[in-house]
RNA sequence: GGCCUUGUGGUCAAGCGGUUAAGACGGCGCCCUCUCACGGCGCAAUCCCGGGUUCGAUUCCCGGCAAGGUCACCA
C-alpha cells in the first residue's frame, strides 16, 4: 500500500515537517531540576475540588523547583464547552492564591502558545499526517452502530471490548477499498496502527504510587476524529511533548489509558513526561465510599466555599494536609510561616483515596480565622459580605471603630483568647449581628416572668454605664442576692438546695434581654459596645415583653 | 468480567522485622468559669483474612477477600 498518497488524500496539503515544531517550540532552558507542569481543564465552567486538589499539587511541584505552571484548555469536545469557563478556572484559582505563569488567558512567555487546542488543530494533523505515511495510522469508517454491535458481541462472547487486533477490520482494509470508502464520502476516522502485546507487562515508576505494572496496549485507538480534531489521548502527546511538560500529575482514573498514552509517544518518537497519578477525593455514602459527585455533593464545588464563606487559605491548608503526609507536622512547627515554604514532595503524595473530612476542614477554618488581625478580618468579612450578605450586613463596616471593637470582644481578634468556634464568614457575621441589630430573642429564660422583670428593673435602676467590669459585676451580684441566687458558684455547686439558683442564672436574663441569645461573649463589654442609651432602651424593652 | 491501584482506630495518618503501634480531627468525661468560647487534663477506639519465611511479623512472600478506578469519535 502507498502510505504516502494515502496520507496525501487524507490530509491534503502542505504541512510544515515535524523538525519545523520542535524548533519553534525548543526545550525550555531552565535551571537544573526545574519541573514544568500544567493544568489542563476541559472548558465545562464547572471547577471543583479535586482540580483545585491537583492544582495545588502542580503548582508547589512547578513553583518549589523554579519551573513553569501553565494553562492548557483542552477544548477538543464542543459539546463541552462553556462561554465564560476559562476566566472562571482562573478566578476560582486566584481565590486559593494559584497562580499560572503563562497559558490561555494569561499570557506570559508566549513561544509555547496557543493554549487552546482548537487552535493547535494543524499541528495534530501534521503528526496525524505523518503517523499514515509510516503506515502507523490509518482511516477507519466504521460507524456508531457498527461499533456499538461490536462491542455487544464481544460482551457476549466475554472478550476484551474495543477495537483491537481481529476485531479491527479497518485496519484491513485494501487499497481499493479505502479508496471507494473515500470516494463515496464516508465519514473516517484516523486510529493508531497499535503494535502491543497486552500479554506485555511493562514496569513503570509512577512518582506517586511508585512501582507500578503496566499491560501493553493494543487498542487502535481514534486519535483524529471524524471533524478532524484529536482525541484526548493524541493532543496530550503532542502538547505535553511540544510544551515541554516534564511531569503530569494528574488523577488516578487517568492511570487506565497510560498503555495508550506511553504507545502514543513511543509512535511519535517522543520522550516522556514522567507522570504521577494522584488518588481522588472520596465521600462515605452509607456503606460505601465513592467520588465526590457534582449531583450529590454541594461540597465539591469551589463557589460552595466562597459562598459559605471559608477562609481561601483554610481550605488550602487542608488541600495540603490531604497532600502531604508530612504537611500537618510541619505546619504544626511553623504555625505562621508562608506556606510556599513547606517543602513538598511528590513522594509524599499519597497513594490511597482520601475521605473528605469537613469536620477536618472546619478544625482547621476556625484556627486560621482565629489568627486573623482585626483589618483582616474585616476585609474578609467584607468581602464576603458584598458579594453574599444581606443588606443589613454590608452596613456592619460603617462604623469601622465600633467593628473592630466588636470583633475584639467576640473573636478574640487581636488578643490572647482566640474564639475558635467560628469556621466561616457566614458564621462570623452572624455571630456579630445583635451588636448592630436587635435582632428577635432566640433563646428562652430560664427565670419566670414575674421574677424576670424584677431582676430587669432592679438593675436598671442600678446601672451606670462608667461602672468598670468590677463594679458593673458586683450590681449583678446583689440584685441576684436580693432574689435568693447565689452570688458565689463555688457555693451554689457545693449547696444547690439552698438557692433559687445562682448568679449564672441571673446574668443569663440580662444577657438574653440585651442580646437575644443565652450565649455570648463577656456582657459588661457588650454593653460598652451598645452605648448606654442602647442598653437602657433593650432592657426596658426586655422587661415589658 | 478483563486490566490496574489501594487496604493501620469512625476519619487523615506515622511506623516498614522486636514499639506500651506516634500525632491530628471527631466522640466521651473532668477541670477552669456569670453563659458561650478559649485553655488544661484524661478515656474509649486500629494493624482486612488465611497460609508461609523467621526465634519473632502491622512490617517480607504467596493466596484470598474487600474497596476504588477504567474499559467512548468525553476529557
Amino acid at each position: 500500500m502507498n502510505y504516502k498518497a494515502l496520507a496525501e488524500r487524507l490530509l491534503p496539503g502542505e504541512y510544515p515537517p515535524l523538525s519545523y515544531y520542535e524548533e519553534k517550540y525548543p526545550p525550555r532552558t531552565l535551571p537544573k531540576g526545574a519541573e514544568v507542569t500544567r493544568l489542563a481543564p476541559s472548558p465545562t465552567g464547572f471547577i471543583h475540588l479535586g482540580n483545585l486538589f491537583a492544582a495545588i499539587a502542580n503548582e508547589r511541584i512547578a513553583h518549589r523547583s523554579g519551573g513553569v505552571l501553565y494553562l492548557r484548555i483542552e477544548d477538543t469536545d464542543l459539546k463541552r464547552k462553556v462561554e465564560g469557563a476559562v476566566e472562571a478556572v482562573i478566578k476560582a484559582l486566584h481565590y486559593f492564591d494559584i497562580e499560572f505563569d503563562e497559558g490561555a488567558e494569561i499570557g506570559g512567555e508566549e513561544t509555547y502558545a496557543p493554549w487552546y487546542q482548537r487552535q493547535r488543530a494543524e499541528i495534530y494533523r501534521a503528526y496525524a499526517k505523518r503517523l499514515i505515511e509510516e503506515g502507523r495510522a490509518y482511516p477507519c469508517f466504521c460507524t456508531e452502530e457498527e461499533l456499538t454491535a461490536l462491542r455487544e458481541e464481544q460482551t457476549a462472547k466475554k472478550e476484551i471490548t474495543g477495537y483491537y487486533g481481529q476485531y479491527a477490520k479497518c485496519r484491513n482494509l485494501t487499497e481499493e477499498e479505502i479508496y471507494r470508502n473515500l470516494d463515496a464520502g464516508k465519514p473516517y476516522v484516523i486510529r493508531l496502527k497499535s503494535l502491543g502485546n497486552p500479554e506485555n507487562k511493562i514496569a513503570f515508576r509512577d512518582a506517586v504510587k511508585g512501582e507500578i505494572t503496566v499491560t501493553e496496549n493494543d487498542q487502535d485507538v481514534v486519535i483524529l476524529k471524524s471533524d478532524g480534531i484529536p482525541t484526548y489521548h493524541f493532543a496530550h502527546a503532542i502538547d505535553d511533548h511540544l510544551m515541554r511538560t516534564t511531569l503530569v500529575i494528574r488523577g488516578e482514573e487517568w492511570l487506565a489509558s497510560l498503555p495508550i498514552h506511553i504507545e502514543l509517544f513511543d509512535a511519535l518518537g517522543f520522550e516522556r513526561p514522567r507522570y504521577g497519578h494522584n488518588c481522588s477525593l472520596m465521600k462515605q455514602d452509607g456503606e460505601t465510599r465513592r467520588k465526590l459527585s457534582k449531583r450529590k455533593d454541594p461540597e465539591l464545588s469551589l463557589e460552595f466555599y466562597r459562598k459559605e464563606g471559608y477562609f481561601p487559605r483554610a481550605v488550602k491548608v487542608y488541600m495540603l494536609t490531604l497532600l502531604n503526609s508530612n504537611f500537618e507536622e510541619w505546619y504544626q512547627k511553623n504555625p505562621d510561616a508562608d506556606l510556599a515554604e513547606f517543602p513538598f514532595k511528590v513522594e509524599k503524595m499519597s497513594k490511597s483515596g482520601s475521605l473528605f473530612d469537613l469536620d477536618k476542614l472546619n478544625d482547621i477554618s476556625k484556627n486560621e480565622l482565629s489568627k486573623l488581625s482585626i483589618e483582616e478580618m474585616s476585609a474578609f468579612l467584607k468581602g464576603w459580605a458584598e458579594e453574599f450578605g444581606t443588606e443589613a450586613q454590608r452596613h456592619y463596616f460603617d462604623d469601622a471603630e465600633k467593628l473592630g471593637a466588636v470583633l475584639s470582644l467576640c473573636m478574640g481578634v487581636g488578643g490572647k483568647k482566640r474564639r475558635k468556634d467560628l469556621t466561616t464568614a457566614s458564621q462570623a457575621m452572624k455571630f456579630i449581628e445583635y451588636f448592630f441589630e436587635r435582632t428577635p430573642r432566640t433563646d428562652e429564660y430560664r427565670i419566670g416572668r414575674d421574677e424576670r422583670r424584677a431582676i430587669l428593673s432592679e438593675f436598671l435602676a442600678a446601672y451606670d454605664h462608667s461602672d468598670d467590669a468590677q463594679a458593673w459585676f458586683c450590681k449583678v451580684k446583689e440584685v441576684a442576692a436580693a432574689h435568693g441566687f447565689a452570688t458565689d458558684m463555688k457555693e451554689y455547686k457545693l449547696a444547690p438546695e439552698r438557692f433559687k439558683g445562682s448568679v449564672a442564672d441571673v446574668a443569663e436574663v440580662l444577657r438574653i434581654a440585651t442580646t437575644g441569645k443565652a450565649n455570648t461573649p463577656d456582657l459588661w463589654s457588650i454593653m460598652q459596645i451598645l452605648g448606654e442609651g442602647e442598653v437602657h432602651e433593650r432592657l426596658k424593652q426586655a422587661k415589658d415583653e
